[in-house]
DNA sequence: ATGAAAGCGCTAACAG
DNA sequence: CTGTTAGCGCTTTCAT
């Protein structure tokens, strides 16, 4: 990258001084300038393809435009519908957007953060759940605006957006229920992530609720969120609880593992036992049996927590508003791995 | 974000003058420093929690260890393993990596350029067809060290990281051949991406090379890289060539269009028709049947394009290479939807 | 309405 | 080995 183009050179080549080139170029401050002089000066611009100098705009003013996110893995199928849809809401207020990964690793974490909060990101989103609290007190005590995203600071420290997990269950319930089903079984999430335990807890809550079994040892804890766990939890399921007829699994890594293990055994979903999942993962509709699952709304999640970062970043910082925790509504999909039970 | 501790801070509670401290503060530049002053300054700078300042420093070096990529769909399966793959190798050697959408439209991408290189990155990564020669000239002409990744610069401007396709699909009528196939219908990506283009060739030329029809009717194109059309091209397919044993698709999901066609049409697979992706994308071995598929190494091509960049940013300017093309070897994944052609 | 001058935090000659 | 000085490109007082 060559000789570059400064402010200089176009205030040179507008015939006025760089501070008027400045003015002129902002819409900001360009009411303080003659319509003559920004035509001149914009002209100038144009001629020369002047592109500002971000970073030297960024010392002096203290913003980058620029925000940092973080995530546990991009190639995990929940995650880039969020970037996507932060992405989209930032870029369309002229931010760009760092990305990092964590491999669920706190060191990583750590160093990410520090590189992140080097280049100066204006803001964080952290959709990553290693983000403990001490961590986000930490950040926000050194008003660092944050938003997190598919978890939720415990002690409400910094504003939260995400999907309604106990509504999420709840509907995976009723829709069972009205099935016919009885003794239902859940294969859930690792009791460190949030959303492993909040499922948990919905599907017991909503189990009641709904006038079916509602046992702890109706639930099995998978090791963590993937296939293979899923299909050894499913299994121990069976065998504490041969007599149950559906699983509601914790995502939908965890029914993929539960088809797996069914299929193995020779059960046909839905006629031995019916299964469904959580997030509706792209092209579980092309599965056999297409996937009942719950659809969360991740680009959404994605989109509210861009603006909610906006938001917090053109406030001023006297007027703070108290951190806000969004809930983002689920929906069903009903497909053909949920049936009635067998007889 | 309050008051930040700098390098004026650091030299002070030194005892030394601020250049000392970026001296002993920088490992390329220590061993200029004595030992003593070293580790005062060092201490000072952990004491104080001293954070470098990007933004000053890449003013200053004109280097702001950032680099941007630009995909055309963090939601397509395809790149965030690229992604990954990118952001291991760069942030290894300490850069930081900014990602961009551009939803395939051109004047996206000219935004999303425009803004990366305002942020002055060091590098660019372009994963996005749609990034013409013209713009590849441009960009190389400017000096902005760049790589292309899963697309060729078609005059070679740009060093460019692409799978084998010509291999891949070879493995994949080697496969069918040996199976026993010998009329063998292509669902082919749409012309204007030379992943669809590069994959028709090499099925006509690798059908007349194992010894199966060549002709260009059994090549059906579908509209886009997308399930639904790579359904409506089955059927058109299968309309013109009802004698065909096995459709070799463009992509996986063209392989998964082939599925649900065949699937409304009753027709079994593998025992009526053999059908092949390309991608072997995540869960694609839990579909029924399991998918057989070209394995594309997409992390190792963003890991080589990651190290490809490094090597472009580490060279002093005078002794440029010649940008060279890296062709990484798939692998063919057989599973259960490829058998023996119907008698 | 415009110009002058200062300075964001850092590094890189150049002296000593 | 260390201090001095200058300046990266921009915005923002403060004058005029």
């Amino acid at each position: 990258m060559n000789d570059r183009v400064t402010l200089q050179d176009v205030a040179r080549e507008a015939g006025v001084h760089a501070s008027t080139a400045s003015r002129a170029l902002n819409p900001q401050t360009r009411n303080v300038v003659s319509e003559a002089t920004i035509s001149r000066v914009l002209d100038a611009a144009e001629r020369l393809a002047y592109r500002p100098h971000a970073l030297a705009r960024g010392l002096r003013t203290n913003r980058t435009m620029t925000v940092g996110m973080v995530v546990p893995d991009v190639e995990n199928p929940l995650f880039p519908p969020m970037v996507r849809g932060v992405e989209s809401e930032l870029t369309a207020a002229g931010y760009s957007l760092l990305v990092a990964n964590t491999d669920n690793d706190q060191e990583r974490l750590q160093t990410h953060l520090a590189a992140l909060l080097a280049q100066q990101v204006d803001g964080l989103i952290l959709a990553t759940a290693l983000a403990n609290d001490d961590l986000v007190r930490n950040l926000t005590e050194r008003d660092v605006p944050l938003v997190l995203l598919n978890r939720l600071a415990e002690d409400a420290t910094a504003p939260a957006i995400v999907g309604d997990d106990r509504l999420g269950i709840r509907l995976v319930m009723e829709h069972l229920a009205a099935l016919g089903h009885r003794r239902i079984g859940h294969v859930a999430g690792p009791a460190w992530l949030s959303t492993g335990r909040a499922r948990a807890e919905a599907f017991l809550n909503s189990a009641a609720a709904v006038g079916v079994a509602a046992e702890e040892s109706l639930v099995e804890r998978a090791s963590s969120f993937r296939v293979q766990p899923g299909d050894t939890a499913c299994r121990a399921l069976l065998a504490r609880h041969p007599e149950i007829t559906a699983i509601v699994a914790g995502n939908d890594l965890l029914a993929l593992g539960c088809y797996r293990a069914l299929g193995m055994e020779g059960r046909a979903i839905p006629g031995d036992l019916s299964v469904t999942g959580y997030n509706d993962m792209p092209y579980v509709d092309l599965l056999a049996p297409p996937l009942t699952t719950v659809c969360v709304p991740y680009r959404e999640m994605g989109r509210v927590g861009g603006t909610t970062l906006l938001e917090l970043l053109n406030r001023p910082p006297e007027q703070a508003a108290p951190p806000t925790t969004i809930r983002l509504t689920p929906k069903l999909s009903v497909r053909a791995s949920t049936g009635p039970p067998r007889s």
